[in-house]
DNA sequence: AAGATACTGAAGCAACAACTTCAGTATTGT
DNA sequence: ACAATACTGAAGTTGTTGCTTCAGTATCTT
């Protein structure tokens, strides 16, 4: 379950929500426990692990138990995925857009 | 509403449909119907429409109507603003890296 | 003018998402 | 040992999604 290849469907879900999001931002300053997360958010510890566990399956975050804290700590893969993602479309699309130039100067030239 | 700012949460919930990433794909080749674009989906017209729709919201795709037909083509921006979206987050997440490998460093040093 | 085509709009429905509450279970601090 | 802390798990609620059906309304085509 660990290293399951990152689900693009869950990864783009994980993203789309504004709580998540702000968790992740979070996390990018230092690693945080689940109680500390749920401080700023306005809403409980339970939905604050929910939205973890979304998270760690998109690969975003990495939690881990020390004692009895969870340690949340932003992870690489997710967003990695994500950049790969962008770039393997950044091709089609660019190649799409050249077309569709290409075929509006026609038009020009044929009106 | 045409030129509303791109709103993120659209845009990461548009993308995190099989279905519309698939109509996307199929838009990359070349504009399309709303019936063409069905086609190969096997659902209804109906709710081609819908994903459209959201799509459109989303800046994905423009949908122009010539005659009885919609012609829908792909639209950059919301791909731009996707990808504005990871250049951006990919400097804090680079920099939270760097302070990441730190700590660890010195860790190493002061077990 | 009449039929075929290409949507459009409203309504409904089952599954899922983002919460909540409440009743636990470990760990830790005194 | 005992209380406080930090979650955990199950169940329920409310709203949203992704579909459907069905009954239109335009716009071709012949």
């Amino acid at each position: 379950m660990r290293d399951r290849p990152i689900d693009i469907n869950r990864l783009f879900h994980a993203l789309g929500d504004p709580t998540r999001r702000a968790i992740l931002d979070r996390l990018v300053e230092r690693p945080a426990s689940v109680s500390r997360l749920a401080e700023p958010l306005g809403i409980t510890l339970t939905a604050v692990v929910q939205h973890l566990q979304i998270l760690e399956d998109a690969r975003l975050v990495h939690t881990e138990k020390l004692g009895r804290v969870r340690v949340c700590r932003l992870e690489t893969a997710g967003f990695r995925a994500l950049e790969q993602w962008t770039r393997n479309h950044r091709t089609a699309w660019e190649r799409k857009l050249d077309r569709f130039a290409e075929l509006l100067s026609e038009e020009d030239k044929n009106p």
